[in-house]
DNA sequence: CGTGATTTTGAGCAGGATCAAAAAGTGTGG
DNA sequence: CCACACTTTTTGATCCTGCTCAAAATCACG
């Protein structure tokens, strides 16, 4: 079972609705099982209720136990540095995973907070352990969901250590565009579930530094800015801007 | 059956030192197992020639197969970015284990080097598999690996958005002495393996601001650098400074 | 419609990059 | 063992991107 769904989603609102239905089972967790496998995933998933904008769903330092995945909505997912400054290390579309930093101490390291009203899914962690010890292609699952944040977040070192201001806000236009597409929703034009401050915090930027960029971008005709709603008019040039050698 | 150690361990040179009694056991996989687990994963864990300075443990884009713990010297992992740059994306001493970054996609993304001459132990990740399927312990332990490296990106990543030169090299400094400190050797006097460009790309800096970071440290009496052989006078002083209020 | 939060825009500043050159270290072959 | 070439590091001068500070504009919502 699993969390009523509130936006966005074309899933059935029903309640009742199963892993084995829901069309984001291929996504939030890559199971490759046979059919008897989904029903055991099927059992251990969570119900709950939906999260609104500004609710947390964990806390750093809160006792590990589950991985979530978002349904619907978004989340942002930070830390805390030794200065006490917040981080954002990163931002959870529906059909990804958030939680995966809670098992090194079995305390969560990140705090995960709604950006807007989202319907989560909750996977005790404890289940997926013992289930993956009898299921050899959910361990490996597993494995791969965890080097996959890996390799992601190795990504973003490269960004934040090598590009400019223009760059980094290309490249994160670009991720939340193919993570639309992902989802068969427009590439072009999506809406940001995130302030200009959540943005410069997650680029390493300053939020003035986030304006003026989509300002110049706005100008140079290769996206329209309309508050929150973002149009990509010129695909190919906002590509040449994420990868530009200086 | 390890690896030959060439250099810096007191480990005995005999080929046929096992995991069970190499003193590094309890870090490199830290496996809270019972002895005939021991014996297990003695026998999985591969024997090979000492890299050399220079030497590519794998490349980017090779076939993943097996994870690998340092046993002596260094190694340094890297990416490279759209652009083609060297990312460097970590620094590898005894006791610690690369490779994880294959897992996700069959293929390694990182490359790996030699600093200095390195013994390393390969441990083919089939058999990790298989193995943790019959070990719940070790199951944990891998997952709680992987995460580990996940969080500590996330602090990399922190560092490289928010902190100044100096922050940052500090921080470095004070993560090589503790993982020293941890090895029984002196947290104040250490030898850097890698060269002054692979601090600068690893901290996202050039070459002559990591100069004269060092400059600047050493005039203030915090260290004292003679080439690559590190002193640290003032550790007190140095923590400070890896977490300055600006 | 008004109050507080968020975003945009402007002006000036500064930390680190870039460019350039000197100094020190490393290695090689005679 | 030294001379020469090459690499790495240090130091200096100047530049530029993005930060800081300030204020105006816009938005969200009771």
């Amino acid at each position: 079972m699993i969390r009523i769904s509130t936006s966005e989603t074309n899933c059935s609102h029903d309640p009742q609705t199963s892993c084995g239905t829901c069309r984001l089972n291929t996504l939030c967790l890559p199971l490759s099982l046979h059919l008897d496998d989904v029903d055991q995933l099927n059992r251990i998933v969570q119900r709950g209720r939906p999260l609104h904008k500004g609710e947390h769903l964990y806390r750093a330092e809160d006792p590990f136990d589950a991985l979530f995945a978002i349904r619907s909505g978004a989340v942002k997912a930070s830390t805390l540095n030794e200065q006490g400054e917040e981080q954002v290390t990163g931002f959870y579309l529906p059909g990804e995973l958030v939680g995966l930093d809670g098992i090194a101490d079995n305390r969560y390291t990140n705090t995960v907070v709604a950006l807007e009203t989202s319907s989560i899914c909750e996977i005790p962690f404890e289940q997926v352990e013992d289930l993956s010890l009898k299921i050899p292609s959910l361990q490996r699952n597993v494995f791969q969901l965890l080097s996959r944040e890996i390799t992601q977040d190795q990504q973003l070192i490269s960004l934040l250590s090598k590009s400019s201001a223009e760059e980094r806000v290309a490249t994160l236009l670009l991720s939340l565009s193919s993570r639309h597409q992902r989802r068969k929703l427009s590439p072009t034009a999506f809406r940001l579930p995130m302030s200009r401050t959540d943005i410069g915090n997650f680029l390493g930027l300053t939020i003035e530094t986030i304006s003026r960029v989509f300002s110049r971008l706005q100008q140079q005709k290769v996206l329209s800015v309309d508050k929150k709603e973002i149009h990509i008019l010129d695909m190919e040039q906002l590509r040449q801007l994420a990868s530009q050698r200086h």
